[in-house]
DNA sequence: GAGATTTACGTTGCCAGCCACGTAAACGTA
DNA sequence: TACGTTTACGTGGCTGGCAACGTAAATCTC
C-alpha cells in the first residue's frame, strides 16, 4: 500500500510517462474510491450505475450500459447482484418484452447523498493543495487524451480489413471485432 | 463503441469533475491498451510486470509486487499464467527457500520490442496533437494528485483505530460468511 | 406472411484485482 | 532450545470487466 509513493517508472515505459501517469494516477485513484465506497457497503463500478440511475429512474439495461460506457454482460451481472442486495428492481417492459426496466428501491435512493459526499471527498482529497487552474487545465487535457484515443480507436476499427492475424503467442481471444 | 463519444457525465458526479476525468480517461486508456496488447498475446497489466522484469530479471515475487504496485495474490496467479504460456521461469531461491526468482524465457525477453513500440505508439496515440507543455502539466498534476490520494490513505490508514463500521448492507469486503 | 436481420438480455468462460485464510520458512526473543 | 512473529507464497472466494455464444422478441425485407 506504502508502495506506490516512489513509483519506479521502468525504463520500458520511459518513452510514455503520460500513459505511465494515467496508469499509476487511475490506480491510485480507482483504490482510494474502492476503500470509501467499501464504507457504504458498494463495489467499485456499482456507484456508477446508481449515480445514473439517481439521473433517470427506470432506464432500461442498454441505456444503462450506454450512459455508463460498460459492456452489456458486466451491466446484466452488476445489476443481477445489486438486485440481490435490494439497491434496485428489475421490471420487464410492457410494450417491449425483451427491455428490463431498472428501478431504485428506497434502500438504493437512500445512498444518493452518501454517494455524493463520498464523491466530493474524494474531489477534495484529489485536488487537495492544488491550483484550481491547474485542475482546469488537467481536466481540460484529460478530456483531449480521452478523445485522441477514442477517435485512434475508430480510425484502427475501420482499418482493420486486413485478416492477418499471426498472433498465437497467448490467447487473448481470437481478435474479432469489425461487423 | 461510438457511444464512448459524449460522456453523459451524471449530476451527482458533477461535484468531482476532475475524478470523472480520471475515471473516464483511464477506462479509454486502458481499453486503448488492451486492444494493442492483444495483438501481442499479452492481457492488461501482464506488460508491467514484464518490464519490471526487462529492467532486473530474476526479481523475486515480492519484489516484484512491490515495484509494480499489485496485490501479492494477484502476482502469483500472473505469473502462474504468464510461466505456463512460457514467457517466463520461476525457480526457487537457494538461500531462502520461501522466495521464488522469476526470470524471463527467451519468449518473454523477445517480447521488449513490440512492448516498447506498444507504449510508444499508445503514448503517441494519447498525445496526438497536444501542446508538449500541456502534456508536462498534465503529467505533473496527475503525480501531484495521486500523491495526495496516497497521502490521503496513509492518513486514513493510521485513524483505522475504530473498527466496527455497521455498515452490512452488501458486503464489500472480506464477510464472506460470519464467523 | 415467411424469412432474415437487428436488438435486448442472459449466460458462460476467462482474466485482473483485492481480501482473507492458510502454510512453510526465516527471524527474533526469552 | 522453544515459541511467537514476520516474511514469502499459495489458494479460494468474490467482483469488475470483456469476448463469445445463445435466445427471445421486435423489425425489416421480400
Amino acid at each position: 500500500m506504502s508502495a506506490a509513493a516512489r513509483p519506479p517508472v521502468p525504463s520500458t515505459a520511459r518513452s510514455g510517462h503520460l500513459s505511465y501517469a494515467i496508469f499509476t494516477l487511475a490506480r491510485a485513484h480507482r483504490a482510494r474510491a474502492a476503500g470509501m465506497l467499501r464504507e457504504l457497503g458498494l463495489h467499485p463500478g456499482q456507484e456508477l450505475l446508481l449515480m445514473q440511475l439517481f439521473d433517470r429512474d427506470g432506464q432500461s439495461q442498454s441505456e444503462l450500459l450506454e450512459s455508463a460506457g460498460l459492456d452489456h454482460s458486466t451491466v446484466s451481472k452488476s445489476v443481477k447482484r445489486m438486485q440481490e442486495a435490494g439497491l434496485l428492481t428489475r421490471t420487464p417492459s410492457e410494450h417491449d418484452r425483451r427491455v428490463m426496466n431498472v428501478h431504485l428501491t428506497d434502500q438504493g435512493r437512500a445512498l444518493r447523498r452518501p454517494i455524493e459526499k463520498m464523491w466530493a471527498a474524494l474531489e477534495a482529497t484529489a485536488t487537495e493543495g492544488l491550483d484550481p487552474a491547474a485542475v482546469e487545465a488537467f481536466v481540460a487535457t484529460a478530456l483531449a487524451v480521452e478523445q485522441s484515443i477514442c477517435r485512434s480507436d475508430r480510425a484502427d476499427a475501420s482499418a482493420d480489413a486486413d485478416g492477418g492475424t499471426g498472433t498465437e503467442t497467448n490467447r487473448p481471444t481470437g481478435r474479432t471485432h469489425r461487423p
